[in-house]
RNA sequence: GUGGCCGUAGCUCAGUCGGUAGAGCACAGGAUUGUGAUUCCUGUGGUCGCGGGUUCGAUCCCCGUCGGCCACCCCA
């Protein structure tokens, strides 16, 4: 009897090979970047305590309530993360690293773990860069945040294909009052309303101004403006961000129903996002949540950040062809041999790899066939073919065969061998 | 949680009007050219997603289930 053979959970991919390269180009120019703006590298644990997240992202959004994965451990409620913003404010707070306000400019990237049904840029198991800063009120630093993903954009050859949308939620007390604005307006209209958004008038009712059905929307018309509502600090800040971003070229458009999910969220809130990838178009998105640090038992502490969607930036590089070819080399040398050389050949390799620190060298295991080495040495990739056979080696010589075009093998000194390789690599 | 489409070798697919399966590519080995993208030969590999039903017999019909893709909800 042969037994199921175990496969990957639903929504949990594994990331094959031939995909690494490309994940490996995107995390080098996000650090780029991020090193560019003195950002610093933090590191959390992949579960935390269930309590975090109910405190922090909302007791009542659909992730706390029904994606979490959560189990018990040690008489303890523990949960998979489902995203990062709660367990970076809990590290920065458990160790002093924002105390009395002391700033701090930090991201980090991992994966976050939510019990949804899959789809296309939608995985259970998915990566993120986070991006937090602490300490920092005024509106240039939300500025600088949304500055860096637009110089980001502009690295990765995808800035004409992201918008980024703007918003600002105001204060907590300009929300309340909004919210409960637009619910008098909307409850008289109630059977006028979706299926989905006469739930989300109990629950959430602020999401229902980005409900995707074109009756609402039109409904929606002749709602309260949240602009009549807004706080004059708010306001004031808002006006101060967009004067800093038409400073420096960057374009945005107003979108006054952008609501963000999470329960943190004031003032700025942004989203970048694409038509190229279906329904989940958004790539990137933050906002400031100036009340989470003292929400979660801390000072009173100003933050903003956002966090990109690995995934979904990887599957736009692809449909926007913008991946450079020389992503998938991974090889500069391929060493074959004919003869009895496998010793002298192991110590080549061996010198030179020790003499060319950034030196990409394979070598052909198990001898074989020339023709069949040499066939192997252009199936790897690599630039150059090394040569090792008795009579080369006899005079002191290896061969260098070029594969990328065909070209004439020539015959180096093994004295000079490193430093050609260093000129012509 | 809801809905639509789909499920035959690693990949792309064919096929049996129901009698337990094939091609190309890929992979491994070999022949030849004896330092590579040609040609030729051979081989590995599928109880046709899984379970049940109808039938003498199902991969092909029916039901269920699992998985994949996409969309809703929600979100990065």
């Amino acid at each position: 009897m042969a037994q199921d053979k175990i496969k990957a959970l639903i929504g949990m991919n594994d990331i094959l090979p031939s995909q690494t390269p490309v994940w490996r180009f995107l995390e080098a120019q996000v650090k780029a970047t991020l090193d560019g703006f003195g950002y610093q590298e933090i590191r959390m644990p992949l579960v935390e305590q269930t309590s975090l997240f109910k405190r922090s992202v909302g007791e009542a959004t659909d992730i706390v309530e029904k994606e979490m994965y959560t189990f018990e451990r040690s008489e303890r409620s523990l949960t998979l993360r489902p995203e990062g913003t709660a367990s970076c404010v809990r590290a920065c707070e458990e160790h002093q690293l924002i105390a009395n306000n002391k700033r701090q400019r930090l991201w980090y990237m991992g994966p976050m773990f939510r019990y949804e049904r899959p789809q296309k840029g939608r995985y259970r198991q998915f990566h993120q860069i986070g991006v937090e800063t602490f300490g920092m009120a005024s509106a240039d630093i939300d500025a600088e945040l949304i500055i860096m993903t637009h110089q980001l954009w502009q690295r990765l050859n995808i800035r004409d294909k992201v918008v980024l949308q703007l918003n600002t939620l105001g204060s907590s007390e300009a929300r309340a009052n909004f919210k409960a604005a637009l619910v008098e307006f909307l409850v008289v209209r109630k059977d006028q309303l979706d299926e989905d958004s006469q739930r989300r008038l109990d629950t959430n009712p602020l999401r229902i101004l980005d409900s995707k059905s074109p009756s609402t929307q039109a409904l929606l018309n002749d709602a309260p403006e949240f602009m009549d509502y807004i706080d004059e600090e708010s306001a004031q800040h808002f006006s101060e961000l967009r004067a800093l971003l038409d400073a420096v070229g960057v374009e945005y458009e107003i979108n006054p129903r952008l609501v963000r999910g999470l329960d943190y969220y004031g003032k700025t809130v942004f989203e970048w996002v694409t038509n190229e990838l279906g329904a989940q178009g958004t790539i990137c998105a933050g906002g400031r949540y100036d009340g989470l640090v003292e929400q979660l038992g801390g000072k009173p502490t100003p933050a903003v950040g956002f966090a990109m969607g690995i995934e979904r930036l990887i599957l736009m590089l692809e449909a926007m062809d913008v991946i450079p070819a020389q992503v998938a080399k991974t090889l500069d040398v391929y060493l074959v041999s004919e003869g009895d050389v496998a010793v002298p050949a192991m110590k080549l390799a061996t010198q030179l790899r020790d003499q060319l620190p950034k030196l990409r060298l394979q070598m052909h295991m198990g001898g074989g066939k020339f023709n069949k080495q040499m066939k192997k040495a252009v199936e790897s990739g690599a630039s150059f073919a090394l040569v090792v056979n008795e009579e080369k080696l006899a005079n002191g010589q290896v061969g260098v065969k070029p594969l990328l075009e065909r070209g004439e093998q020539i015959n180096l000194s093994l004295d000079n061998l490193t430093d050609w390789l260093a000129q012509n690599l």
